[in-house]
DNA sequence: TCTGGGGTCCTAGGACCC
DNA sequence: TCTGGGGTCCTAGGACCC
């Protein structure tokens, strides 16, 4: 019988800000979106105020003054670096380690309960651990499935039957789980999100402890297999295997919404070719090539009282590539395609679809003389991802990308790289 | 003035096959 | 008078997660 650990961080990037800067200890710190959109991590102070996740920056700037809401611009290259810290330190513990996120990692614990203080003892010396080494808060949530440890991790941090950040199901009597999962809100339960959580609702199912009890078959009538495994899982019956394999990305992402509404078709190019560069990178990080490219503009859905207009379409390559240089291309060919002069665009973004392990490359009929078959282009993108990954990301890159771009995205409030550039290290002044 | 980004999985329905 | 059964593949849309 497996056992599972979730280890999460407690606000994790607004407490990685605070981490390196003492004078915001006790004040309430808030990190917003890209373009310095909406608040995505809230200080305990800022929690405590009441100020909800999500909510968008300009909404609240006043109520962020009267309370002297310190708030900083995201500066993923911070929250990144640490977490790949907090994991080196869980390693340390357990090699049996699945990243689920970039502030949660699950463990397999079964071979743990000797520990000393039991299962319990082991969640409280990861806590101690992370907190001696990091300088960061983390709750422990163990139980018999990932579902139930996401839900003791909740009750660790809410404070709920828990002792100091660790809630241990494996060990409580059943009668005082039933009693704590009647306390819950259904929504709280992994896999249980808006939607689900009204329709239940209104099933008359409103605690962790009702959905657990209802009948898996009606379950996955009303719903869907993945609901019904929801329950069994809260039953106790392990459904969601350890995946400690990062399996490769089916599709690569990248988009941005601009710091300025953009006009041109010259400055969305620029853009367009930026995102790429940024994707074909993650392609070629995972050995992979893609086989169709997607491109999409749209204008600004939140201002329906100005003209709008989105459109996106996908290609399908001849070839599959990693090529920036061939990706960019066909990614502008579509770009021209689809824009329309005259309405003020909002955000541009590229997908790379069909991916394929380049080991597994088809090549094409009528293309013998194609850059797949010389190894060229291979090479070349090695030496750019190499010079890059040595003096930083986009050091060398297309033209295309663009010198000015004026495009970018804001952010007015970004911390120094503490961690990953020699200008952000933090000095420490004795007295 | 100002509203994020990047993913996965499942299902239903349509097209097509024999 | 009367028109089957069993399957695959693909896509779009909807749900979820952080």
């Amino acid at each position: 019988m497996p056992v599972f650990a979730l280890v999460d961080c407690n606000n994790f990037y607004a407490s990685c800000e605070k981490l390196f800067d003492p004078k915001l200890k006790g004040t309430p710190v808030v990190v917003l979106s890209n373009n310095d959109g909406c608040v995505v991590a809230r200080s305990a102070e800022v929690k405590a105020l009441g100020i909800p996740m999500g909510v968008p920056w300009f909404q609240i700037r006043e109520q962020a003054r009267r309370h002297g809401i310190v708030a900083f611009s995201s500066n993923y290259a911070l929250y990144a670096d640490m977490s790949n810290r907090v994991v080196e330190v869980l390693s340390g513990f357990t090699s049996n380690i699945e990243v689920y996120s970039i502030d949660e990692s699950f463990l397999e614990v079964s071979g743990f309960s000797n520990w000393p203080g039991g299962l319990a003892g082991y969640g409280e010396e990861i806590r101690q651990r992370i907190a001696d080494w990091l300088g960061l808060a983390v709750c422990v949530g163990i139980a018999p499935t990932k579902t139930l440890a996401k839900l003791a991790n909740h009750c660790a941090k809410k404070g709920l039957a828990a002792t100091a950040g660790v809630c241990d199901f494996t060990t409580m009597a059943p009668e005082m789980l039933t009693c704590l999962l009647g306390r819950i809100e259904v929504g709280e339960v992994w896999g249980v999100g808006r939607k689900i959580s009204a329709r239940l609702d209104a099933m008359g199912i409103k605690t962790v402890r009702e959905l657990r009890d209802m009948n898996a078959e009606t379950i996955r009538a009303s719903f869907s297999v993945v609901l019904e495994r929801t329950v069994r899982e809260l039953r106790g019956v392990s459904c969601l295997a350890l995946e400690e394999l990062v399996p490769d990305r089916q599709q690569i992402m990248s988009s941005r919404s601009f710091g300025t509404l953009v006009y041109d078709l010259a400055d969305l190019e620029e853009a367009v070719a930026s995102y790429i560069a940024k994707g074909a990178v993650k392609l070629r990080t995972q050995d992979s090539l893609a086989g169709a490219v997607q491109v999409y503009i749209r204008t600004n859905i939140f201002k329906p009282e100005v003209p709008q207009y989105q459109r996106g379409v996908t290609v399908p390559l001849p070839e599959a590539s990693a090529d920036t240089r061939v990706l960019t291309a066909w990614a502008l060919k579509v770009l021209r395609r689809i824009y329309r002069p005259g309405f003020g665009y909002h955000k541009a973004g590229v997908m790379l679809l069909n991916l394929v392990p380049r080991t597994s490359r088809q090549f094409a009929l009528f293309d013998a003389q194609g850059s797949a078959m010389d190894g060229r282009s291979e090479r070349l993108m090695g030496v750019l991802d190499s010079i890059n990954g040595r003096y930083g990301r986009g050091v060398l890159r297309l033209a295309a990308e663009g010198v000015d771009r004026s495009w970018q995205m804001r952010r007015g409030n970004l911390s120094p790289g503490y961690t990953t550039t020699w200008a952000g290290l933090p000095r420490v002044r004795a007295n």
